[in-house]
DNA sequence: CGTGGCATTGAAAACCGTCAAAATCCGTGG
DNA sequence: CCACGGATTTTGACGGTTTTCAATGCCACG
């Protein structure tokens, strides 16, 4: 990992492993605006009282990681505030990335299988996180149907998620894989409040390929097409979706 | 779905939904043998008895399926003996294989998080599964730790699956993609007491290349590649690993 | 022994990756 | 505040890999 000028932090400068420090703080999840997407969601108040005896939050700058590939497993991640990917090293040492994650999801579960992780979680954006360990979240769910509930659902809908991101990579063609990638992220945004039709991508190029099988000349290349055809306004990181149907078009006639 | 006359059933031939009959009887996890690969890792016999309470046991036929796309969540299934695929329909109405499964593996986790089902599931051959109703388990398992814990870990090692697989269609080539498939498979065959270096393929080149992000014919390509190469023995569905250590050189050397 | 799915093989085309160069952006230091 | 420098992005030309199209062969099953 190196160091650039634009404030992406080296290995060293990273605090990490993750200190105990005054940003530690108790959760409160009865108070928390993403009540309704996390965890806590059908618990009642004396529930959530008992979620926040144990969940802390803390803040993450921009660059730093939350855990790392081998790191023993302790914790789920729920993010409150800010934008991580994920990613793997693969045996060759290339990077690829797993996935992109927004305020409500919840990362880390990769770790359950092997009490160790096997992506790194990095923070692109100043966050702010949940820590979940996990020993007290399984001990909690099985006195709270619906925190049991609410967990599996979480674990499935990342299966969903991982099929889903299978198909793009095994059936879609280097467009319609942008195009997806773009309206995913759209409808991610509406559904947090955020606009839909506008917003700052937080990755760099190279990730975006990286997350769609692509290089990141093809991803480029996609941008200013979708540009020329005025379905998309593109200013380096800043999107604009200009034409939301016309980018679904594009997934619709698959000619492979 | 087409029949054909290799005995592969249509839709109409094909018990569904999985009707009551005399196949269906009570399990018996003390006296399985894949009890050590499944759900009932680390249980007592009390409470593997608990288990059988309500686990079926039920035989099902090549071509059969155990629960489609859309289908309504109920259960989880373990695979008794035999060999499973699972496939979406994509939106472009190309079937995509998401998965091949053997003893001791569970399949249906896709549908906790929507309450309903979003692949199909085949037998690829004349199988036998074990029904776990879901509502039961989720009840089982906040009585027994044990339980609770290895169901996590299964959910959890599906979405490393799922990611691994994330990976060798975003970063690898063909042959290697070939390679990667071949090497899986036969160390799946090994843990389950199988010979790893022959064993007969369930499913079609489509079925491989469908998987594998590949069209057949690449797929036919590569195997009579490494034929030719001495990696390994075709002969249709028959395989026979030649030179294993070959066919992982061909991941490592990444020319990508 | 014929039929139909499945598999193999070849040739040409399409798509995306590679290589290379130039442009742009942005944080930092002067 | 401006200029510098590295990272990132864009764009072009070319080449390689995989797909596409097409024809043939193989095998199991009736």
């Amino acid at each position: 990992m190196l160091v650039n000028r634009q404030g992406k932090l080296t290995a060293v400068d990273q605090k990490y492993p993750i200190p105990l420090t005054s940003s530690n703080i108790r959760a409160a999840c009865a108070q928390c605006s993403l009540r309704e997407l996390c965890l806590a969601v059908g618990l009642d108040n004396e529930d959530l009282h008992k979620l926040d005896d144990f969940v802390i939050r803390r803040k993450i700058k921009r660059g730093q990681q939350i855990f790392r590939a081998g790191d023993p497993f302790e914790a789920l991640y729920a993010i409150r505030i800010g934008f991580f990917k994920t990613d793997i090293l693969t045996e060759e040492g290339l990077e690829q990335v797993t996935g992109f994650h927004m305020a409500g999801e919840i990362i880390g579960m990769d770790g359950i299988s092997n009490d160790y992780h096997v992506c790194n979680a990095t923070a692109l954006e100043d966050s702010e996180i949940c820590i979940m360990p996990y020993d007290q979240l399984e001990e909690l769910s099985r006195h709270i149907k619906s925190l049991q509930q609410q967990f599996h659902k979480f674990m499935s809908r990342e299966i969903v998620r991982d099929q889903s991101l299978m198909i793009l990579l095994g059936s879609m063609r280097a467009e319609e894989r942008i195009a997806a990638f773009l309206l995913n992220l759209s409808q991610r945004m509406r559904v947090r409040g955020y606009s839909a039709s506008e917003f700052h991508l937080r990755m760099t190029r190279e990730e975006i390929g990286s997350y769609l099988g692509l290089k990141l000349e093809t991803v480029s290349r996609a941008f200013s097409k979708f540009h020329d055809e005025g379905l998309i306004g593109v200013q380096q990181k800043y999107i604009r979706i200009l034409n939301a149907e016309g980018l679904k078009a594009l997934l619709n006639h698959a000619p492979s």
